[in-house]
DNA sequence: GCCGTTTTCGGCCCGACTGTTTTCAGTCG
């Protein structure tokens, strides 16, 4: 018997269905309802199994009566027909090729019809014998893109963390900022909303005269291979293989084309039919009094910034964060918008380590370093025991590095010194669900994070089970990493996330938001129901190294992006208030 | 495949660039 789909499988073989038909070359509008229509269950929360059985699916916006059929079929038996019939037409192959460069679905249906190709495999052969070129709408080039793309696969994953991406980002914007015939220059595409990977780096400038301004950036010493050069837009590779587009606008354009190219491509398509609704039109160039296609001056609407834009769409300014229509619209249109926490608001991180385990830097480094970059406090909750691979800090050793802490903390007391260490401890949840150290000795701990290192090829049920009795101790003040997921290279646990943010509600423990830009965990999109839920944010560095001081930043753009205002992050308090809190958790759970 | 106070058909966001054509289709964002 198989069992009853849940949501998420729900919503992976609407995408599926979406993926498949594409390549099927059938109506683009038909592709779109089945995306629409995930996209639309990711943000529903209703009960899905009751809804279906209460045959009420239809009162969901999209839900016509093929897709409440096809739903149906899949909560109630697991599996659906439809789907079946079109995995048996499409080769896996084909669903390949979508991601090279340059092939999209029609061209991937005519090397299949023409060639018989169904694996990427069999279309670089085709490719290295020439036989791709001769295909009517086919070329030498366009050969040659797609070996290039390839090869580009093998070398490199489509996708760059964070920190490699704004690296390569504020570089070339200083160098064009400095360039002196641009008026305006911005960072735009996922980069200026925040996202925790980051496909390609979009530039947007503003300038009296293009040409110079493309030949500039495509000339930079960085740039491996020029994909495109126009007359308003260029898009190069760089070393490191990140792909980095430029468009240049007039300055009047720049606010239009800032908004349209910061997306994202859902949120934009919202304001579009918010303009049309308003007998307007928007599009990277303007706003303009007319419906109709047109790029007339005397119809524009004037606006200087982005502010302005929203204003006369009847809106108050949205944060790029926030523009992924996942509800800024509704929130804004009832003037609900949070207003989001500044990177500059956070006074320490409470997740660290030193060379007692896995970091570099020593404990009078770290107090050093921290006072420069003028934090209040800073705790060290280096690794338990059992994470030997880490060099773990034992009982014997952790008491040892609290009664050093304390002496330097003496020392920072009497030279006047404001900025506190605090001690901790990163202990593990073990494979039982019981933590690495007793309880009498985490009470002798300023900070304690709990976090899994090991036994995570378990179950769902187990898991969550380990994190929720973890989130049960009050000794706890938070869960670390919560879902274990390395961005790009590894997956997340199998732990129920909703779960244990609701254990974490009743019992007052605290998640943390891992700044690394290796993990940015929790994900932004599960905060706002661990905020509706009451549970609290640490913003934490996990820092093994002096410079990781600086995820600060980014996991405050990863809050931003979860909706979250100051109040919601716990290290944004003073020293003093963060004393209470630290104690105050422990005294409401124990009573 | 969905939708509708202009409702049962016809539209669904829209423009730039490339490569292949000889005026435009396909891809991309």
């Amino acid at each position: 018997m198989l069992s009853p789909m849940d949501k998420e499988a729900v919503i992976e073989a609407l995408e599926e269905i979406a993926v498949l038909l594409e390549l099927k070359g059938e109506n683009p509008f038909k592709t779109r309802a089945y995306v629409n229509a995930g996209r639309t269950l990711e943000r529903w929360e209703g009960d899905l199994k009751r809804w279906v059985a209460e045959e009420r699916l239809g009162e969901i916006k999209g839900f016509g009566e093929a897709l409440q059929q096809k739903v149906s079929e899949l909560v109630s038996t697991g599996k659906l027909g439809y789907l079946e019939d079109l995995r048996a037409s499409v080769p896996a192959g084909l669903i390949e090729m979508l991601d090279l460069p340059g092939l999209g679905p029609k061209k991937i249906k005519a090397l299949n019809k023409e060639l018989e190709i169904v694996t990427v495999e069999a279309l670089e052969e085709a490719c290295q014998a020439g036989k791709v070129a001769s295909l009517s709408g086919f070329g030498a080039k366009t050969q040659q893109k797609i070996l290039d793309g390839i090869e580009f696969r093998r070398r490199y994953a489509s996708h760059h963390r964070v920190d490699k991406a704004l690296a390569l980002a504020e570089t070339f914007l200083d160098r064009l900022r400095s360039h002196p015939d641009v008026i305006r220059c911005s960072i735009a595409g996922s980069l200026r909303r925040h996202k925790e990977v980051i496909g390609d780096v979009d530039f947007l400038v503003s300038a009296k005269e293009s040409a110079a301004i493309i030949a500039f950036f495509t000339e930079q010493a960085e740039v491996e291979s020029i994909i495109a050069a126009g007359e308003t837009k260029s898009s190069v590779i760089v070393a490191g293989g990140i792909q980095a587009d430029l468009r240049v606008v007039s300055d009047r354009e720049f606010p239009f084309a800032l908004a349209y190219f910061t997306g994202s491509k859902e949120h934009n398509i919202v304001m579009r039919q918010r303009a049309i609704q308003r007998g307007l039109r928007l599009n990277e160039y303007g706003l303009f009094r007319s419906t109709e296609e047109t790029r007339d001056a005397e119809l524009l609407e004037e606006c200087a910034t982005e502010e302005e834009i929203f204003a006369k769409l009847e809106l108050p300014y949205i944060p790029p964060e926030l523009r992924e229509d996942h509800g800024e619209f509704e929130s804004a249109e009832a003037n609900d918008l949070p207003r989001l926490i500044e990177w500059t608001e956070l006074r320490g991180s409470l997740h660290n380590h030193s060379n007692w385990s896995d970091g570099r830097q020593t404990l009078e480094e770290i107090i050093a370093h921290c006072q420069d970059l003028g934090c209040d406090y800073w705790a060290v909750t280096d690794h338990s025991k059992s994470s030997f691979q880490a060099n773990g800090l034992d009982a014997v050793r952790l008491r040892k590095q609290i009664k050093t802490i304390e002496s330097l903390n003496n020392g920072l007391e009497s030279e006047g010194a404001a900025f506190r260490l605090f001690t901790g401890s990163e202990v593990d949840i073990l494979s039982e669900g019981t933590l690495d150290f007793d309880n009498e000795l985490l009470s002798e701990l300023e900070v304690v994070v709990a976090s899994v290192h090991q036994g995570f090829t378990q179950s769902e049920a187990q898991l969550t089970k380990r994190f929720i009795a973890a989130a049960e101790n009050p000794f706890v003040h938070m869960l670390g990493h919560l879902s274990g997921r390395l961005l790009l290279e590894r997956e997340p646990y199998a732990v129920n996330q909703k779960a244990v943010i609701d254990a974490c509600a009743e019992t007052g423990t605290w998640i943390e938001l891992n700044a690394s830009p290796y993990r940015f965990d929790l994900d932004w999109r599960l905060w706002r129901y661990a905020k509706k839920k009451g549970v609290r944010c640490v913003i934490n560095c996990d820092a093994h190294r002096a410079e990781h001081a600086g995820f600060l930043r980014l996991g405050a753009g990863i809050a931003r992006k979860g909706w979250l205002s100051k109040d919601d992050v716990v290290n944004t308090q003073s020293q003093d208030s963060l004393r209470k809190a630290l104690a105050l958790k422990r005294a409401s759970q124990g009573s």
